[in-house]
RNA sequence: GGCCCCGUAGCUCAGUGGAUAGAGCAACGGCCUUCUAAGCCGUUGGCCGCGCGUUCGAAUCGCGCCGGGGUCGCCA
């Protein structure tokens, strides 16, 4: 755009200049532009003579001058009306009008993808956030990292890249947050009180009314059931125990409206866990089957899968007549954690944030992948049994002062921490591991300042075993990914350096080994056995490093009648980000309908969210989320949308011909696209016009850096300083003037120019920009 | 104690090593017979926590303090 043009042309100049003083300095790369923070000191200001003076052995304001005779030489196209050398060495310059207005064309022609950048070498990332355990709705918490990790996505993608967008479910049977959860939901339902440890919250009642009431909750099954069409929940539940798993044998007999049906097994069910196994579930029908195919869902081996089955009617009921008894606590967990799941999907697609992939933890276990990298570990010999746990002892800045290595008793007092009769049978590689000694991940090897536990003495396996299989496998999200970003919460802080080392452990057989013939000092002898080793894993560190990067959110303290609002209650009781989102649309649209009330109170909140850089802590003030006021800075923002909506309306009605936005499949065409770009930016160069013009054009530069350092919250400080600009060229500068089509047309292209950029600005936050607003309330 | 983050106008916060540090809100004064006043224009308001250093130049980079928040499980 016009930086760009202007960053050309500099670079010319600066060539011409090196060749005709014969400088040796290879400089071009320092040429940067700024917009000066007086207005009075131009459009454009460049501190290059400072910054290369030294370089070349130059006086900066000398340099400045020579600089100043290139540029008039190099810019044949008159880019540049007035340049002058300013302070201990800047140059200030002005632009022609002409050539700046120009660039609103470029706007117009690229229309939604105004603010997509060209790469020439992208990326393919993929970026997990939110990945909250399935133990209770999203926080308003976690609202911050669903809104940046959206957003985030949005501006990799719009940079260039190939973004994938993951969601960790850490349902692994393992979980004793999720035993416990469960182990609520289960004495809720069977009448019995929550364990003094278990969750309390309303909303777990909640879930287990839901259970209760898809289940029937009779006793011995989950029978009889009501099931919608089209609908995943609420759907019935029956476990099919972990014997039967041979192609054609009947799992469970169904019957639906007096039509019997049998679900059974196609094919080996256990060599094709876990993608596979929902469409190896068939349902027949004995007699007179129903014409059209349903979903149902069954639990197997800790997993919930939906089945293909045969059901047509709105309300029709199932009644499963035979099954297999034994209700575990794990049906329960399944039961719970997967409309947990369900409502956690459904209250981030309400907030504009989606997923490509909800990864379960669990299927990992199921298909072997976390025994089998367990193995690879020891193997690549950075995991092992020894009986000793190395800490480091680390100094200021990042130096091992000392260390440790901590012996661990070998004898097996400790039978105790055996596992609860409930969960038996199930647990992701119990059976096949011989239980008596520690398994540690040796990642003290690799930056992190202790060992870790890969699996327990009594053949557990940790949530860290899963992490190790599960960030070989997310590499492969999107295809060959070149790079993972992790969005982690503050409490999550002292996972980086755990994470990087899982990555690098990973990573560590493939790994070139650096190029460093030094011996072992003292410390490095204690961590590793041999130079060769040490230099394979500082290589294989490295790598993780590059190929890893973890962003951590600071927290969000919420604010209600200027007291902190808790959100977890000591009852138990969440604050949920639905309810933020609910309670925020129904004061600013109570009219509305609930999707327009969802919209809106998603706007303000992701607005909020967004403002604050990521990385510091935020206040987020709930009376003036809720306010529908002038205090409110994302209506600031809508309402320019709106009003530059409501002038091109009215300048429509009174017969001009706008330049038309490229077909997107929504809003307004603007009539005929022939000839309708001749508009004439010659008639643009009121200084306000010319700010205007400046500020949509810094969407892309704005873009690439916001994709490079992540901070997403320069989008709505964009967004705001955008709006600012129009409402203020609004106010000086009439659009819609009948005597005067020419002016009126050229204007009305700038304020399509203004929509799109200001609308894929917000598009990139996941706000919408409505094209009217309406106050419903005055106060 | 180690690590991470923060300290900028009365409040909430922007700010890419650049020139006289900005915005919103709050306070005050103007601007609607004409395109949405949820707007615009103006005034008031500052040892950018403190000190030292690097630099031609520091709110920004480094070190040390002071103050505040967070985090350091064989939980996930």
């Amino acid at each position: 755009m016009v930086r760009n043009s202007l960053i050309q042309l500099l670079k010319t100049a600066v060539k011409i200049l090196v060749e005709k003083n014969g400088f040796s300095a290879d400089v071009e790369d320092l040429v940067e532009v700024e917009p000066p923070k007086q207005a009075e000191h131009g459009d454009f200001a460049t501190n290059f003579c400072l910054v290369a003076s030294k370089k070349l052995g130059q006086n900066p304001r000398v340099l400045a001058e020579m600089l100043v005779e290139a540029i008039r030489e190099a810019d044949q196209n008159q880019l540049v009306t007035e340049i002058d050398i300013a302070g201990p060495g800047f140059i200030n310059f002005k632009l022609s009008a002409t050539q700046v207005a120009a660039h609103i064309g470029t706007v117009l022609e690229k229309a939604e993808d105004f603010g997509r950048l060209e790469n020439d070498s992208p990326e393919r990332i993929n970026v997990e956030f939110v990945s909250v355990n399935p133990n209770g709705p999203i926080t308003i918490g976690s609202g911050r990292g669903a809104a940046l990790g959206s957003a985030l996505c949005n501006v990799l993608e719009a940079a260039g890249n190939e973004v994938h967008r993951e969601y960790y479910i850490n349902d692994g049977v393992n979980s004793e947050q999720m035993r416990l959860f469960a182990e609520s939901v289960k004495a809720i339902i069977e009448g019995r009180p929550v364990p003094d440890n278990g969750y309390k919250g309303d909303y777990v009642y909640d879930v287990a009314q839901s259970i209760k009431s898809s289940s029937g909750n009779n006793q011995s099954n989950f029978a009889p059931v009501h099931f919608e069409p089209d609908a995943i929940a609420p759907m019935p539940f029956f476990e099919i125990p972990r014997f039967l798993h041979e192609s054609g044998q009947t799992l469970a007999i169904i019957t639906v409206d007096g039509a019997t049906a049998k679900v059974s097994i196609e094919g080996d069910v256990r060599a094709e866990m876990p993608a596979e196994i929902a469409h190896k579930f068939v349902c027949s029908c004995e007699n007179q089957c129903p014409p059209k195919t349903h979903r149902f869902a069954a639990s197997y081996n800790g997993q919930t899968m939906y089945v293909d089955s045969a059901s047509y009617a709105v309300e029709s009921t199932f009644s499963i007549s035979s099954v297999l008894p034994g209700h575990s606590l794990d049906l329960y967990r399944v039961a719970s954690q997967d409309l947990m799941v369900d409502r956690q999907r459904s209250n981030l697609s309400a907030f504009q944030t989606n997923f490509d992939t909800w990864f379960s933890e669990q299927s990992l276990h199921d298909s072997g992948e976390v025994e089998k990298e367990l193995d690879h570990l020891i193997k690549s010999n950075v995991a092992d049994d020894g009986p000793y746990r190395i800490k480091l002892d680390m100094a200021k800045g990042g130096m091992i002062k000392d260390v440790i290595r901590e012996e661990q008793p070998v004898d097996e007092d400790d039978a105790e921490d055996s596992l609860p009769e409930d969960r038996g049978g199930i647990e992701g590689g119990v059976e096949n591991s011989s239980p008596s000694k520690t398994v540690w991940l040796r990642s003290t090897k690799f930056g992190d300042d202790q060992d870790r536990v890969l699996r327990r003495k009594d053949g557990r396996l940790t949530y860290i075993a899963s992490d190790v299989a599960y960030h070989k496998d997310k590499f492969s999200r999107p295809a060959d990914a070149t790079k993972l970003i992790t969005v982690l919460g503050p409490d999550h802080h002292g996972y980086i350096g755990r994470l990087t080392a899982v990555v690098a452990a990973m990573h560590a057989d493939q790994a070139e080994p650096i190029n460093n013939s030094e011996p072992l000092s003292e410390i490095e002898a204690k961590l590793y056995s041999s130079v060769e080793e040490r230099n394979r894993c500082q290589a294989s560190l490295a790598w993780a490093k590059e190929h890893l990067e973890v962003q951590i959110f600071q927290i969000v303290r919420f604010l209600k009648d200027g007291k902190p609002a808790p959100m977890r209650k000591r009852d138990g009781n969440i604050y949920a980000l639905i309810d933020l989102v609910n309670e925020i649309g129904e004061t600013i649209r109570p009219n509305g309908t609930e999707a327009e009330k969802q919209q809106a109170g998603s706007d303000v909140a992701r607005f909020f969210y967004l403002m604050r850089h990521h990385d510091t802590a935020m206040d987020f003030d709930l009376e003036l989320a809720t306010k529908q006021s002038d205090e409110n800075p994302v209506f600031y923002v809508q309402y320019a949308h709106a009003r530059i909506s409501s002038v091109i309306e009215k300048a429509k009605e009174q017969g001009f011909t706008l330049p038309p936005l490229r077909a997107n499949g929504e809003g307004e065409r603007g009539g005929e696209v022939t000839g309708a770009l001749n508009f004439n930016h010659g008639l643009l160069n009121h200084p306000k016009e010319i700010a205007l013009i400046l500020k949509i054009c810094d969407l892309p530069h704005e873009v690439e850096r916001t994709a490079k350092d992540y901070s997403v919250n320069r989008l709505t400080t964009y967004a705001i300083e955008l709006a600012r600009t129009y409402h203020s060229f609004y106010d000086s500068c009439r659009v819609i003037q009948s005597d005067q089509p020419e002016l009126t047309l050229a204007r009305l292209a700038m304020c399509q120019a203004t929509r799109i950029a200001l609308k894929n600005a917000l598009n990139l936050l996941g706000v919408s920009a409505p094209e009217r607003m309406d106050r419903t309330v005055t106060n």
